[in-house]
DNA sequence: TGATAATATGTCATATCTGACATATCTTTA
DNA sequence: TAAAGATATGTCAGATATGACATATTATCA
């Protein structure tokens, strides 16, 4: 069981600014699963690059966007949708089973 | 083993717009499956919805959006974002492990 | 150490998605 | 049948996400 302030802790190192502990408490159950989401892909996309042994460079260029793009999807920053990682990780060869597995995990 | 044609076929039921069979086959991987993530989430957001004996205007309320972008999501239309059919689902309620589920079905 | 590669952060013009609306096409039911 | 309810389709102004760029920060290694 993590307590809701090691979860902001966490959220916060991974890019999400988050105004006060209250705000914090105040996200829905809908807005903190969307949150998860991103965040389980990106760490997803960020395992497949490496396991390629392809740089943020690299990768950019294979899916048609730039490096800062790429530290953004992986991070799960807030400026990013749910959209463009999946796109990426199917662009990286990742099925829809897998992409499954990955939200489950 | 469904043929090139017949998926051709459902996919334009659903409303996506091809050119050309020649266009369709170019259809690469990534873009394939892209799609069918679309169709079987928006597919599953209208089962979860009619499951609930919810009109799409009583839905487009409850995910802050209109009947008409309802009516788009559960098709799948190439109008909408992975991201909004799949913040829908949250907003009903379903968990990211159904959500998993519903991709891997 | 410092030089170089890799990744992160911030910003912005433009592309894409969105809600809203009008209206068309089913579906039901009386 | 016709009327009412539900869903589909088309369009558009405004909202949001995007690639690109500059620059900062963090590894890696000679």
């Amino acid at each position: 069981m993590t307590t809701n302030s090691q979860k902001q802790k966490n959220l916060e190192k991974k890019g999400w600014k988050i105004g006060s502990t209250a705000e914090f408490l105040g996200l829905s159950e809908e807005e903190s699963s969307y949150i998860e989401l991103k965040l389980k892909l990106g760490t997803n996309l960020r395992k497949l690059r490496t396991e390629k042994k392809l740089t943020q460079v690299e990768l950019a260029k294979i899916i048609k966007s730039s490096q800062s793009r790429v530290a953004k999807l992986e991070i799960g920053d807030p400026s990013v949708s749910l959209d463009l990682i999946i796109r990426s990780l199917l662009a990286l060869g990742t099925s829809n089973k897998e992409i499954a597995r990955a939200i489950s995990s």
